[in-house]
DNA sequence: TTAGGGTTAG
């Protein structure tokens, strides 16, 4: 096998590679280097070089010239080379690396070596052989124990490393908790379900000095909000109060959008701006700001944010493009998505998916799979994401054929093991279709464990398909894995409904009852001049509510005279007919438009985010309102986004 | 004279 032209980049640690040996390439670059044979010192700085410069291979090719050419070379090139091995995360490399530092008696003795080996191992995803060899090194110092601590995050045994932490502040003076170490403990105490963690590292870090250091307080802040305690307020505290530079202000504000707080992110951005202190927008903030207007559905604030992008000159840019293309297509405008794609200069694997997911979300299941002909075209090689957005718009748009297709040419061509979602799309596509034993058989002959997700899958299908058999099978599974979500409750007790069983309707409401299960109330949202406006079923909050209301009754009116008939075959509670087209009339959906009718002109485009399923009446009604008021409305649900255009839905994947 | 480091984006 060729040696691989550039390491593996070191957060991504791959399997173990071919020693390289030395090639003329590798040669020629020493002679470009000018190493002098002769001087020990010169072939270590080579070593160095190359690897500083991208080429882990070329350096390790180098130090094994070095072997043969001057043997006093390598006890200062071994450090380096150690590194390079770990950047090519070059397994059998390292192991010769460290048969030579036993033979030339730096191991354990040289710490430079030592911290090197471990280092090692760690990036070649060995870290029980790290800690062999840590256990090795008699009295090992701080920079030692650091390397190994570092190592156990990356190999998310965060225990071992925090214990690594606490035997050190136990071991000597807390002197020797610097920087780097605290650094590593809290990038640990990140990933740790445990409460309380981050706040006694806290503790501890005020108490030796470090409370001011912005890097390790910006880490401190990242833990507090992702650590066990979940605490985004604790991490807002600690923003408040510390010296911010230009990444405390990036990460509170992507903390906030990572975890559906738009309007805080969004806020936090502007103040940034206005009181920031000099701080200045960037491409990170603004990909982070950008997610928080595709959560929200904030288009308008998202369009004002791609313009910034522009007048930036960051259409290009990968990352932000990518945000970019991600914010139109949650909000509905999968075309300005695609503009957007196409001025992203070097696309890479997940622009390609974020593009063939909007074409996906939106239904455009033929759109989406061109894409992918394309992204195949231009030499990428589709991963396991890949196949996640590709199976997913063949599940929304209903083409079965297709997802049967690159489902098994995943696996055959591509020598993809499905995972948990890819089995998702599948198992919904295929229950959609109405193939619901053929779903089923599908989870049965899972490698891996079934989750949530996929039993959810098959119990909508069964909604859909009103297989009572099947759904009670997929419930039990469901509240075996967790048995306090609220959706599923709501989901069989609809399909109890629709069939008509209300004693089993009641049965399920009972349990909920004494289950102490609370179901979310659903939402409707607009947003109107850059404010988002929130409406719950029969909502009389908002400060016009009463206008809202009046202006819906004359639009009914007018509804109906087109011929709108309610349809209260959606409504699943025992109510008689007049009741149940009064519990639709109120629909947050339907008060949501209203609002926004009322505040703009025909022509203009109405985006409403619904964090439920959009029941069936409140889509019969949304056509006749595109006919009667001339606007055209887009109405983003849990799974699909509608489309109503001159009283149709051009959402292809109502199926 | 060759060691250990983390946080922000899709």
């Amino acid at each position: 096998m060729a040696p691989p032209l550039h390491p593996a980049p070191a957060s991504n640690p791959q399997r173990e590679r071919d020693v390289p040996t030395p090639t003329t390439s590798s040669l020629h670059a020493l002679f470009l280097r000018a190493v002098d044979p002769s001087r020990p010192a010169s072939w270590s700085a080579a070593v160095t070089d190359l690897l500083s410069s991208g080429d882990a291979v070329a350096a390790l090719a180098t130090f094994a010239a070095a072997v043969r050419a001057n043997p006093a070379a390598l006890r200062p090139a071994l450090p380096p080379a150690l590194r390079a091995a770990a950047a090519a995360t070059s397994l059998a490399a390292g192991r010769q690396l460290h048969l030579l530092a036993l033979r030339l008696g730096l191991f354990p003795s040289d710490p430079y070596s030592a911290s090197a080996l471990l280092h090692m191992y760690h990036h070649c995803s060995r870290p029980m052989d790290a800690r062999r060899a840590f256990d090795e090194i008699p009295d090992p110092n701080p920079v030692i124990v650091t390397a190994m601590a570092s190592g156990y995050v990356r190999n998310n045994l965060v225990y071992h490393s925090l214990d690594l932490f606490r035997a050190m502040i136990a071991s000597d003076s807390a002197s020797v908790v610097d920087e780097a170490a605290a650094l590593v403990a809290f990038s640990a105490s990140a990933r740790v379900p445990d409460r309380g963690v981050t706040a006694s590292l806290h503790a501890l870090i005020a108490k030796i000095g470090l409370e001011k250091n912005a890097g390790v307080v910006n880490t401190m802040l990242d833990s507090y909000a992702k650590g066990g305690s979940r605490d985004l307020e604790a991490a807002r505290k600690v923003f408040d109060t510390m010296e911010r530079d230009v990444v405390s202000w990036n990460s509170m504000i992507a903390l906030y959008a990572q975890n559906g707080m738009s309007a805080e992110a969004l806020g936090l951005y502007s103040k940034m701006l206005n009181v920031g202190g000099g701080i200045k927008c960037n491409a990170v903030v603004l990909s982070a700001v950008l997610l928080a207007c595709a959560h929200a559905g904030a288009i308008q604030t998202g369009k004002r944010i791609h313009n910034q992008v522009v007048r930036m000159g960051l259409e290009e840019n990968v990352y932000v493009g990518t945000s970019v293309v991600d914010m139109y297509s949650k909000c509905g405008r999968v075309e300005m998505a695609n503009k957007a794609f196409r001025k992203i200069k070097e696309k890479n694997i997940l622009s390609w998916s974020a593009m063939i997911t909007g074409y996906g979300i939106h239904g455009h299941g033929q759109e989406a799979l061109e894409i992918f002909a394309e992204m195949k075209r231009s030499g990428l090689r589709p991963n396991y994401i890949t196949f996640i957005s590709v199976l997913a718009a063949c599940s929304h748009a209903g083409h079965l054929d297709e997802g049967r297709h690159w489902y098994s040419a995943m696996k055959q061509e591509f020598g993809i093991e499905p995972g948990v979602e890819h089995y998702g799309c599948m198992v919904d596509l295929l229950g959609r279709a109405g193939c619901l034993d053929e779903a089923y058989g599908l989870i049965k002959e899972m490698k891996v464990k079934p989750d949530a997700a996929i039993w959810g899958a098959l119990l909508s299908a069964c909604r859909i398909h009103k297989n009572v058999e099947l759904a009670e099978i997929s419930v039990k599974r469901l509240f075996e894995l967790d048995a306090t979500n609220s959706g599923y409750y709501v989901l069989l007790s609809n399909i109890y409904a629709e069939a008509g069983m209300w004693k089993d309707v009641e049965r399920v409401r009972f349990l909920v009852k004494t289950r102490g299960i609370e179901k979310p109330p659903g939402y409707s949202s607009v947003e109107l001049k850059g404010k988002t406006h929130l409406f719950y079923v029969g909502d009389k909050s908002h400060r016009q509510h009463k206008e809202i209301y009046s202006y819906l009754e004359k639009l009914l009116e007018r509804m109906q005279e087109a011929g709108y008939v309610p349809n209260t075959g959606s409504v699943l509670h025992d109510l008689d007919e007049e009741e149940k087209e009064s519990a639709l009339r109120i629909h947050s959906e339907k008060l949501a438009v209203a609002f926004a009718l009322m505040n703009s002109v025909p022509g203009s485009v109405i985006h409403i985010i619904k964090n439920l399923r959009v029941c069936s009446d409140c889509h019969t009604a949304m056509k006749f309102i595109t006919k009667i008021t001339e606007r055209e409305i887009i109405i983003r649900d849990l799974q699909r986004f509608h489309h109503f255009k001159d009283g149709l839905c051009s959402c292809r994947d109502y199926w």
